[in-house]
DNA sequence: TAATGATATTCATGAATTTGAATATTATGT
DNA sequence: ACATAATATTCAAATTCATGAATATCATTA
């Protein structure tokens, strides 16, 4: 099999497999959207099928995407699971990036949709209460 | 068509699509080590050859990835094409990765080999004349 | 335990990526 | 012009990825 050819570029090159492993969950704008929604907190999946326009299917599997590679966490409440993020220096990374480009990220809560989950019709309720 | 259909989709995730094209790049350990070649400034091809073992056509590959993306350049030098980072804040972004990955990076400098373009030749040479 | 709401998984297909092999290009020196 | 050194490109096969459709799971409520 002559393994032992490739031997020098394979250990010069497998430190970095890390590193580009995390780079290529991120590498999908859906991923990069779903982690905005996640910058301020834990948000339950419906949230994000409201602020995207995605089909639920969709979101899920990008969801998993971004859950096995341990960027991700999940919580069951109830009917609900809340996601949030692993490690806030994921954050860090995209607004380096963000900056790169120098494209202004657009605030993906404020799409003005309101999901049914139980979290949601409670602000929505102490909002009409209070108003 | 129903093009319109997804047009709430396509415009939440359009804005991050510039992101997700860089995040796509750098995720090739190849690529990684690349860049890291190039931390300390340009350098020509036959370096990462010798750095990395790797073949010269691949390298080759990789870098014609990198540059499409414009995140390195070349300037032709006589025989040799030096290349260079664009942007220096990618290696913000490197940086921040690996701490999140907590995995040493390698002195990609440290390989020992040289090669025989003109510049090595140099360096070696006056290595040689001062030692 | 059956129905329902929220979310996940499986499957299939087309598109894109990886990577080795062969070949081409471009500049230099004779 | 020709040979050579350094680097790039093309091509093709294998693999991986994206994504839509259908279906499954899991917790809750009746």
């Amino acid at each position: 099999m002559n393994l032992n050819i490739m031997s020098a570029a394979i250990s010069a090159i497998q430190p970095f497999e890390a590193q580009a492993q995390i780079f290529k969950v991120l590498s999908h704008p859906a991923r990069i959207a779903i982690l905005e929604i996640l910058r301020d907190g834990e948000e339950c999946v419906c949230h994000m099928e409201a602020y995207l326009g995605l089909r639920q299917a969709y979101i899920s599997q990008q969801l998993a995407v971004l859950r096995e590679s341990g960027i991700i966490q999940d919580r069951r409440d109830g009917w609900n699971i809340f996601y949030r993020v692993t490690d806030p220096r994921i954050f860090e990374v995209l607004d380096v990036v963000q900056r790169i480009t120098g494209i202004e990220v657009p605030d993906v809560h404020q799409a003005g949709f309101h999901c049914t989950c139980p979290r949601c019709m409670t602000e929505q309720q102490v909002t009409n209460e209070e108003g």
